[in-house]
RNA sequence: GGAGACUUCGCCUAGUCCGGUCUAUGGCGCCGCACUGCUAAUGCGGUUGGGGUUUUAUAGCCCCUCCCGGGUUCGAAUCCCGGAGUCUCCGCCA
């Protein structure tokens, strides 16, 4: 799955991207310190200085014979006889050369893009070296309950007859799945619960498209190393989404921002992935499967703000784990299990009774400029220049989120206490048992 | 799915037939100045955007930009082909 046909699809090229190969310039042993950590080489930073060069050469180049050209051809009409002919003769010249000048710049601006996108984001300070076992647990919050011989999420969602693993296989296939009755009252009431948390903290509350084009996708990191999770149309050219992370960032592609304060959006989407390259890992239940809904936060703002925003996500995270009253865990992401496009990623991991561990419910990501330059989404700043943006993601719930609700607020007798703060979006019942 | 119309510098709009200071018209809005107790109104001036380059700065210079991509031509907002989007009507359908 090759970048080159996404380019022509349409992508932004050039001007964007320019403007952070000047920050690159400037400090390519930072960016190759950075690949190192994340176990990438580090040559692809002088393939993307070199591509640059090459296409400020051939731009420049370009420009001036096209400046030769349009002087000519400025004079041809107030020019007669003789004089006429020779210009167009000149001019003629000059055509040839103007179009060949024109391939080689768009090649190599092809060539930089390229180039630019092999490159993943630079980590940031303070990430804990290794891979996606060297996470660092930050903290670990709320008491995990004592409960004897836990049933997991299936058995308990099976005997609320509220979730239906057995039907989704046979209409749809493995890890597909039907939430029936309380099961799909639960998982409505929970992603409106998060819909209302994120209004009232200023978030713009989104139903957000399932399907998008190439450049969306491509923009926002996810055809790269991960292109084979990915779900896609083939008679149409389109992607189905993992997550609404896609649409929202796309969003504002193309456009010049207003960030005198950050712009946050809150999107509802289903969320589809192939799982490729899981097999049989996490096979029963709901854990990991092909579609899922999901409420996803998504901000844009100046880079100088990324930190700040990144951990006001992380606190929306924290506020909604505890609604649900749920133990939970927050890790700091180690560089090699970052994903391209995370400058810094912190996870929220649920405790899971019936596994006796903790599992990921959210994930939060500060992408710094990486998606809005692929995407071409900018600010202007004081001095009313343009400047690139900063973009950060954030789980707000998923369905994935049922697994220890169920769990952790099982009930001997099969049913499951349903936390306060939850009540409300269920119709007030304080406990579920199996109906309709 | 069928037929037609349309897409111009924040918004509206002239220009497209008949290619060349279109380096785009006018209005609204916006900014500045003037006038007036204030506001309003009026008058004058300014105002497409993006990138590069240069300067202490002001200013300037170059390229790109008339939905996008090709083509014809010495030269394209204008002609040709392809695509996207919007609207109207018909058909069909959650």
């Amino acid at each position: 799955m090759g970048y080159p046909d996404e380019v022509r699809a349409g992508a932004p090229v050039g001007s964007a991207i320019v403007i952070d190969l000047r920050l690159l310039r400037e400090e390519p042993d930072r960016i190759r310190a950075s690949q190192r950590l994340r176990g990438e080489s580090p040559s692809l930073v002088d393939d993307l200085l070199r591509a640059d060069e090459r296409r400020r050469t051939a731009t420049q180049r370009f420009e001036a014979v096209r400046a030769e050209q349009r002087s000519l051809g400025r004079q041809v009409p107030k020019s007669t006889g003789d004089e006429r002919a020779v210009l167009l003769a000149r001019t003629k010249v000059l055509a040839v050369d103007v179009k060949a000048a024109e391939a080689a710049t768009t090649e190599a601006e092809q060539a930089l893009r390229a180039a630019h996108l092999a490159v993943p984001n630079v980590v940031e300070d303070g990430v804990p070296p290794g891979g996606e076992d060297d996470f660092v647990v930050l903290r670990e919050v709320g008491d995990i309950p004592r409960i004897e011989n836990p049933k997991d999420h299936l058995e308990i969602g099976e005997g609320l007859r509220a979730i239906d693993t057995e039907r989704g296989a046979k209409v749809s296939g493995s890890r597909f799945y039907f939430l029936t009755g309380v099961g799909a009252l639960l998982q409505l009431a929970m992603l409106q619960m998060a819909i209302q948390q994120a209004v009232e903290h200023g978030f713009t509350p989104s139903i957000t498209p399932s399907l998008v084009k190439p450049e969306a996708m491509e923009g926002t990191g996810f055809l790269g190393a991960h292109a084979s999770e990915i779900y896609r149309l083939e008679a149409d050219d389109l992607y189905l989404v993992g997550t609404s992370e896609v649409p929202l960032a796309a969003y504002h592609s193309n456009e010049i921002l207003d960030l005198t304060n950050p712009e946050r959006f809150a999107g509802w989407s289903s969320c589809y992935r192939r799982e490729a390259g899981s097999y049989g890992k996490d096979v029963r239940g709901i854990l990991r499967v092909h579609q899922f809904d999901k409420v996803e936060m998504f901000s844009f703002c100046r880079p100088e703000q990324a930190r700040a925003e990144h951990l006001r996500l992380l606190a929306m995270e924290e506020e909604m784990l505890a609604k649900v009253e749920v133990p939970y865990r927050v890790i700091d992401v180690a560089a090699g299990d970052l994903g391209s496009s995370a400058t810094r990623k912190f996870d929220c991991e649920a405790w899971v009774p019936s596994q006796g561990r903790y599992r990921e419910v959210t994930s939060s990501s500060n992408c710094t400029t990486f998606q809005a330059r692929r995407l071409n989404i900018r600010y202007r700043d004081e001095d009313g220049k343009t400047q690139t943006a900063a973009t950060l993601n954030g789980t707000l719930a998923t369905t994935r989120w049922l697994i220890p609700i169920l769990e952790n607020h099982q009930q001997p007798d099969g049913s499951v206490r349903v936390p306060k703060a939850l009540q409300p979006h269920l119709g007030g019942r304080d406990v579920l048992e199996p109906s309709r």
